[in-house]
DNA sequence: CATGAATGAGGTTTCATTCAT
DNA sequence: TATGAATGAAACCTCATTCAT
């Protein structure tokens, strides 16, 4: 988005209709599918529509143009994963920082790992059209749970900002390279485990000790 | 890459002579700022070599197609972080663990910074055009160079490979949030502290202990 | 329409019932406005459907096609234009020359001018869609009303047809520039009064001499 | 040209080069062909590339749209138009009232009928694309031209703007009539006379007194 | 009768690549 | 070797029209 003003983003019809509701869902299914299959600048609206079994012209009555069809996919993915580590949050109040850490970690990491082919394939996406912006949206959301998270530990120092962004920039690059190595189960569980291990010593480290009152 | 046989990334003629040198310099730095400017599907061969100062015929003669030429521009600059934070490998053997860790943390993120921009601009290419592929097989000889001399540390047990691509990734996961935020001197600075801090505890606590002879 | 045979031009269905007529009237209302407001290739049926505030499918009942649709409008405008011309002529049957031309002429401009915002909007179809033949087929049928008219002058000898033509075609041509430059009512008022000496001066030019008997 | 602001209609490149202005000119040829043999709504630009014997890809290197084709188009043809009626103009310099008019007016039918397939292809773009603008615009210049020229009639007093357009709308209309009727030979012959007729009575009635010194 | 979702042919435009100069 | 005009496949997107509800 380096450019152009990004408007219009918004799919254009909300489905309220049943049927309308499943198209759009086979068109979203469909784009992670051509994405995969066909690479980023292979992903055609054609393609994705034919793969989803309706015509362009549905397609284009439900995503104004392609970009805002790639923008829903990636929107749809990281508000999904967003919402998970946000819920682990609020499951961690007040516990200990260490059980914390562990809690959100493996929410997070589960959550990516749900659905590996998502995943894998929106990184191709990622990078383009918004997607840095979404990102960082998003991630903002996801780091602000987070910090009122750490904020109620009764172990632990108050958390600055930029440890916070530090461990979840951490976590996401540890996930996807094993996401674009394959994520085989093995990997997974060693990144599960692992992972653990890196926040909870970085976050020890970083704020653990609690000031004498 | 799924599907296509990749072939012909290799720039077409070895620039043996000092002007072929100098064209192809200034078009691989064109590609950079074209993709900074417009961004990934607004990057044109045309628009690269207008910037460039040539024609695009002459362009195909150093790049025999427009994959080639991304190709080319990112695996350059993977090679140049590479042969930064192995030759900070190299300076590090036998050190102890933790000032290992801190010499190669911040070779490898000086060596991403030296070029904030071609660093940012090649996130956007890098999940396309057989990047994955290219990035992993740069990070495994990076890795290598990390297992071999955290095998001379004398205060640490041998590395296992999964520890190591655990530290390599969250480092790159972290340094490329920060580039991706705008990498404003501060940030940099408190990155390069940060994340030395986290290599370094993650590490101890993986490998830190050194069993009993 | 240079090759295709045109059929169907003729609306779907007379509208005979009162809620019919209400439907094609703001149909028509419609399409005008979207003339104006979007232009002659902007304008679609869903946006003339939609301005009228009906469905679509509702609109193909009434029309065809969308050319129809364009026609009757315009259809509609010039038969509206040659009764108050026709009108007009009746009335001044076996007055001088100079009154009738006069009379004509005001009643002429007074028609287009009821409703600018038409007059302009339709200039824009009149080109295409079977437009010239039905300017021309509408405009012969005012040209034999003017040529009855004329021909019960006490003071001017029987018309030739191309005279006839002459003069009506000029007026059509400077009400159209007066139309298409904005048609304030100052350039209105001058309008009526040069167009009634131009018309007067032309005629009595050309058939003002009546021939001895 | 309702909302838009209409910018880059100029053409892409001069053609600097002897092919590139043969191509350009073909270009334009096969637009008014294609324009009479298909319509308005039927002129695509892969047809108007095709019947140039160019491929579309060449079209568009030197016209940056379909719009600016149809707009250099029309804006040649205005030119030469009024390119000869103001020359015209300045021949007639200081000669009487009826001369002025019989001179010009027939420069004005001549150009037009010059090539009478290239006139009525034109009207029917003439109410798009910036259409009414440009003849607007090229039809004050003319206007100018009509002005100067009148005012140095030994027989006239000085004319005032709008009878002059007046003279003009009228002379278009009347030649635009003829052109859509299929500008036989005949016809054409009985335009430049009753039109001169027209446009020196309508002068004479409108500022043929010179008032006394 | 009315609706509006679905269709898909077809239009405009771009851009990687070639090749005559 | 360098150039850049020409190519044309293919992408995005629109919109007239139909038909199941």
């Amino acid at each position: 988005m380096p450019q152009a003003a990004r408007t219009a983003f918004e799919p254009r019809k909300t489905p309220v209709q049943a049927r309308s509701a499943v198209t759009v869902e086979a068109i979203s299914e469909a784009t992670i599918q051509v994405l995969l299959s066909h690479g980023t600048d292979r992903l055609t609206t054609t393609r994705v529509a034919e793969r989803a079994g309706v015509s362009v012209g549905t397609l284009y009555q439900y995503f104004p143009n392609k970009e805002s069809l790639l923008f829903a996919v990636l929107e749809d993915h990281l508000d999904r994963v967003s919402a998970a580590v946000e819920a682990a949050c609020e499951r961690a109040l007040g516990k200990p920082l260490a059980e914390m850490v562990k809690d959100v970690t493996e929410a997070f990491v589960d959550a990516k790992m749900r659905r590996t082919d998502i995943s894998t394939a929106l990184y191709r996406i990622a990078a383009d059209v918004g997607g840095p912006a979404l990102v960082e949206r998003t991630g903002q959301r996801t780091r602000k749970a987070l910090e009122t998270m750490l904020r109620t530990a009764p172990d632990a120092a108050p958390p600055d900002r930029f440890a916070i962004q530090m461990m979840f920039s951490a976590m996401a690059g540890a996930t996807r390279s094993v996401l674009e190595a394959g994520a085989s189960p093995s990997m997974v569980r060693q990144l599960r485990e692992h992972l653990v291990l890196l926040c909870q010593s970085y976050m020890a480290a970083a704020i653990g000790q609690r000031p004498p009152a």
